[in-house]
DNA sequence: TACTAAACGAGACGGTACGTCCCGTCTTCGG
DNA sequence: CCGAAGACGGGACGTACCGTCTCGTTTAGTA
């Protein structure tokens, strides 16, 4: 979870981890707050009770903390069966708009995306913090309307994780881009549409073969 | 351009013009070299050879600045009429996603986006300045389909304005998610995924009524 | 009096003389209520009422703006003529005893002079702010007492600068040196028996030619 | 030679005394490359091979620890009988001045008495282990002066004290202005125009009685 | 021989000050 | 009045040490 990774050694005093959990709470109570922009590691620090050196002792700079401090979060979402692929998709996108709503996602993470365009190690962590984590709601959902008989069950492993990689962008690029780009609601109405299409493109997919 | 409305007043010496052009190219200059977040108001004096008195008399902050000095290279995104609605999504995709690898796009675009989830006036200007007059493109399309007979031609305008954004949403959202957040490239074989499940999904729901 | 000499360009705001004065009474104040140890250039420029970066515009470091600081304490030495070798010396050892009491300067000059064992700029601001400053009170004593007869006149000039060097050493070492590293008073008694100790020798001196 | 007193106790694992005389001469070393005011603790310990517990363990603080390191290296100081009063003074003039050319005495001395201006234990600290361990040399000199005839036998032993201590701190005194305020070279010939000086006031002196 | 208790190394801890960078404003002079 | 130059008060940065603490590991003297 932590940047550096922890010591091999086993002398020394531990590391507290309390201060962990303190350091991540107060981050996600400052971005709250303060927004990404004003939030300040010195601010962060004080919030969990805590030395500004055991902050950079543990997250090399406030993007790197940023992300730890909301990864966890993307962690909630769940795929219930729902019965139908249309069903499904519009649960978790529901699930998804209601994260991104939530003040100290909406800010930080297109903040962090942001960073990461120049800071490939944060773009590594966002990925196997965030991103990766979030495509098992794709495989989940794919595979479930598959059994259903709603998708043909392609035999092609590559074919397959590619629409797989397709669906998570659309679906995730769709809400993000609703949400805080065109700064529109994700009301039901506009999920009716945004499954609507999906689960027509896929059918129609499967019938083009 | 500018966030101050032009003076009334006549007296005095005018503001230079080419001061405004300088100003919003060593913006892009400074977001090429810097990227957003180490992107300072004095270099960009400094690169546009001019006094940061002169940029804050233009520009309230730095995001405004930011949001002008990329908003124009949006400008550049055509429409040509390709004869069929898959091959103007995939040509108008790859367009986009070509805009999004430039190095003062990619590193600006995600950010001002994040700025904004806490400063309503920004919010108001990307709208505005990007998102709005890049709405234009779904519409040519759209409307051009339909004289193809691609898409059936919906009489209520309402829903076409709601499906106007959501394919708007669908199309951008998934090219920045792939580019950004994915940080995956968007290529012909991507593209040609996109382009084929929205126009299956365009086609199915066009078939449901 | 300021480390960076003053620019030669005209161009720009002029640096505040008021904020020169206020840091350097702050600085004294600073040093009486904290000692040279525990004074910080943060501390200092609160007291000035002054952002840290307009001390770290004039001085590059502690030390310099210390120098300057106590310097001027060190002009209020004078050396009235009251008639006799032995009375003008007891004169000045017991002002610059009430000097060296002070409690700024008391805590202020060994610890330049410590630093600038390794410090050479310093060395050299510390020789022409303070002790070049002083070496007067010696010439004149010495020329005076010559005047009135009660010192040779030596007709070899470097001969006299290497007696006033010694002088100079030797009243300002022993009343250092007893204030501060004996730490016992710079009393009446101590004065007289110095007075009288230097009178002989060099008398003693005068006598062996 | 520790700061704390040796525990009464004699259970568990008794202190190192390697210990002990590796942090004193990681300390000389650690003055002679850094400089009082650069040094630090914590490389201390590090030079010494030792925890920085260690150190805290038998000094309170950095500066009873320096002047514990340099204590020893006064009592190298020595008065060999050299056949009169001149000539004793000055080889212990020109010992002392070497002793101060040292690196790690000449950047600690003024330095620890500058803070022992608001330190008193400090204060007490110097005297003991530096300063009253010198005096022996001026009380030496000054006894067997008077037994070679030099000087008169003063019968009140008050006076030959205060007459001590005078001739302390003036020699001392001197030499160390010289040196590192002055900042001039302590030569022979300085050193011969001193204690001509000196002796001529110190027989002045006995001729006035 | 095993126990005990202090000293040990290592290093994390809360904290202070550092000196730098940038902010957005203000103050000067010259055009 | 505009613009350049640059000083201003202010805030945050990331680093270096401070002196303390908590670990697990010696180590000498006792039991």
């Amino acid at each position: 979870m932590c940047s550096t990774t922890p010591r091999n050694t086993r002398t020394g005093r531990p590391r507290s981890t309390e201060a962990d959990a303190a350091i991540l709470e107060a981050t996600r109570a400052a971005l709250v707050d303060m927004g990404w922009s004003k939030l300040t590691m010195g601010d962060v620090a004080t919030r969990a009770g805590v030395a500004k050196t055991t902050l950079y002792r543990r997250w090399a700079n406030k993007n790197e903390l940023v992300v730890d401090a909301v990864a966890v979060l993307f962690d909630e979402l769940e795929l219930p069966d729902l019965g139908s692929l249309q069903a499904d998709i519009e649960h978790v996108v529901l699930q998804f708009a209601a994260l991104l709503e939530r003040p100290e996602t909406k800010t930080a993470l297109m903040a962090v995306v942001a960073e990461s365009t120049r800071d490939a190690p944060l773009r590594e962590r966002i990925r196997t913090s965030i991103v990766d984590r979030q495509k098992r709601l794709v495989l989940d959902g794919r595979r479930r309307a598959q059994e259903r008989g709603e998708l043909s069950a392609d035999p092609d492993p590559v074919t397959v994780d590619a629409l797989d990689d397709l669906i998570f962008d659309v679906v995730a690029g769709a809400v993000v881009h609703r949400a805080l780009v065109s700064a529109e609601p994700v009301d039901t109405a506009w999920v009716a549409r945004l499954s609507a299409l999906l689960v027509g493109g896929l059918g129609a997919a499967a019938a083009l073969g």
